[in-house]
DNA sequence: GGGAAACCTTGGAACGTTCCCATATATCTT
DNA sequence: AAGATATATGGGAACGTTCCAAGGTTTCCC
């Protein structure tokens, strides 16, 4: 194991102190140009990368944020995380991933020995109370609908009441007088998807029922046999999620209703499944990468003293970012019989 | 700013020195019963975190692996990352995701800088040679048909060609003795997938043909259409993936075609679209949880000094692992009129 | 009962950085 | 010309661990 390469390897071939050296490599306080150069060009030579366990020991700053993603398999977080990453990135922070659903608990425990700097959670993160109780003195930020809410963390969160409005709102523009909604009571976006769905048809005088389903594809498809299948049905269809969406389609099927010419479908998320040709489901788009963008510059600003310097944590605030409708092929004006 | 508890604070109100704490907490070495106890109580009691920075100075070892995805938005790894991670976990590792086309490769500097112990290479990894190049004397494995090889790592794979070659056997099982396959020239699994299905259906003497699509779902609709609108068209199409498939699944239907009866459809990656109700697409399914296994024990042991404790590096090996055919509602026997 | 082997304990050195302070020199200000 | 400021430089301490060597017990075996 060839001794690897330190920073006072790189002062001997520069010819200038270990001070000097670290001054230059990190482009701060006083360095003449022609050492600064110097530095520069004796690390490229000796290959030189910093130890960032050294570099943590003498700041005493780490540098990274954890996220703690829901689920990896729900691949609904990319765009959060994209935009996580890259606000993170120019605040002079690193990103470090880490899947809850995989690593329970552990994880957390990692992420405070490897002493980040604050913490993301990203998504529902069921179960998961007890182990955010032990972040408790570090930043952190909640981004997507909280249901373990971490004490004092603040919410960055998609506007689902809103997108569930504008969904109603879409479908009444159609022509459809009465829609039923497949809900998950319980859940955060279950319980604020069909209060937003309920307020706006009730508004807009459009007969509605809302049902208990659930999130899979499998509730969705016996939520809607059911509405399907009884006496008076509802010409139009919003699933408080794609999956639950694309379950319901194949109910339609079963019993011989072909979308959307004698039922129109929404869903929600604007999945990659929904912008399949195949499927060209409605749906909403959550602006979930501005919402990480929120939640990075918040958590850094809390890392960097906050608004409060004098107080222990700055208070949970939630902000909430408006969605957009993706109008496809699965919506359109119900059939003239009808009513 | 708290100063953090420290294993000083440990040592000194469990009365013992800071060796004697170290050696219980780690659970190494000579350290009577009562004396771990106290240490292990007082522990508890201060909320003690050990400083993973600090350890790693001190045992100039960080215990890390970086784990490099190809693309977060295609789940297809989370088995592989699964398998992975239970496997390191067994060797005392903790693994650290990173995103390639999210980072590039700033995430491998990152990772050379935490001193991770080994990398895995999840999936192809596109343009990422000159950056694998930096990881050289570092213990690395792939798993997923590698595009950019990373020198000397071993590869962990699915053994594509066996996999088709099990969807021509189905196929031909089934009646259909004519099939097209739609490919994806010029990638790993695109050429092995190709390779297997044309050697298949030649032993079984079937008659076939392979035209050039690509691995997203537009390429799948554009080749689909290609040859179920030509004169003599098959009565079975194999797509290089699910995706693909699915593209095919749309040109079929707006030639009026009905899957499964006028035209039997598989993909492979058995992704979770495939198992949709309302797509049951006959699929492939790789041994993913099992490779991230085997990668994961194979890394630990080039870590652990390796089969040749004398040689920079183990050679490069490549192991490959049978996949599973997953029959659903999409292939069935072929309409008898047809030939 | 004498020596070896196992068990236990500890203080100091090391790991590779950054930070802090002391000092030196150049450049401005009046 | 004398300070004041900005610029530059380097030596030593600190960070929180693990490792090492050295010493002290006890236990075991012949």
């Amino acid at each position: 194991m060839a001794r690897s390469v330190t920073i006072l390897d790189v002062a001997a071939r520069a010819g200038v102190s270990k001070s000097a050296a670290s001054l230059a490599l990190r482009g701060t306080g006083y360095v003449s140009d022609a050492k600064r150069r110097a530095v520069l060009e004796a690390a490229a030579e000796l290959g030189y990368r910093p130890n960032a366990a050294a570099r943590a020991m003498g700041s005493r700053r780490s540098g990274i944020v954890g996220l703690i993603l829901d689920d990896l398999r729900n691949p609904w977080f990319v765009p959060a995380v994209e935009g996580l990453s890259a606000a993170l990135h120019d605040a002079g922070l690193r990103p470090l991933l880490g899947d809850w659903r995989l690593e329970g608990s552990p994880l957390v425990d990692r992420f405070l020995e490897l002493r980040v700097e604050g913490i993301v959670l990203v998504g529902t993160l069921d179960g998961a109370e007890s182990a955010l109780a032990g972040i408790a003195p570090l930043p952190a930020v909640q981004v997507g609908s909280p249901r373990a809410q971490a004490a004092g963390a603040a919410v960055v969160t998609n506007d689902d009441a809103e997108g569930a409005r504008r969904v109603v709102r879409h479908l009444a523009a159609l022509g459809h007088r009465d829609i039923a909604h497949l809900g998950a009571p319980g859940t955060p976006v279950g319980d604020a998807r069909r209060t937003g769905f309920e307020d706006e048809a009730r508004r807009l005088r459009v007969a509605f029922r809302s049902v208990d389903a659930g999130l899979t594809e499998e509730a969705g498809y016996r939520a809607g046999k059911e509405v399907l299948a009884a006496a008076h049905r509802p010409t139009a269809l919003f699933a408080v999620n794609d999956m639950a969406a694309l379950g319901a389609l194949s109910a339609a099927e079963d019993l011989g209703l072909a979308v959307p010419r004698d039922l129109s479908l929404a869903g929600y998320d604007d999945t990659p499944v929904a912008r399949l040709r195949a499927v060209g489901l409605t749906s909403v788009d959550n602006a979930s990468r501005e919402a990480g963008q929120v939640a990075a510059r918040l958590l850094a600003e809390l890392i960097g003293g906050g608004p409060l310097p004098g107080a222990p944590r700055a208070t949970a605030e939630t902000v909430l970012l408006p969605p957009e409708l993706k109008a496809r092929s699965s919506t359109a004006p119900p059939p003239a019989v009808v009513r």
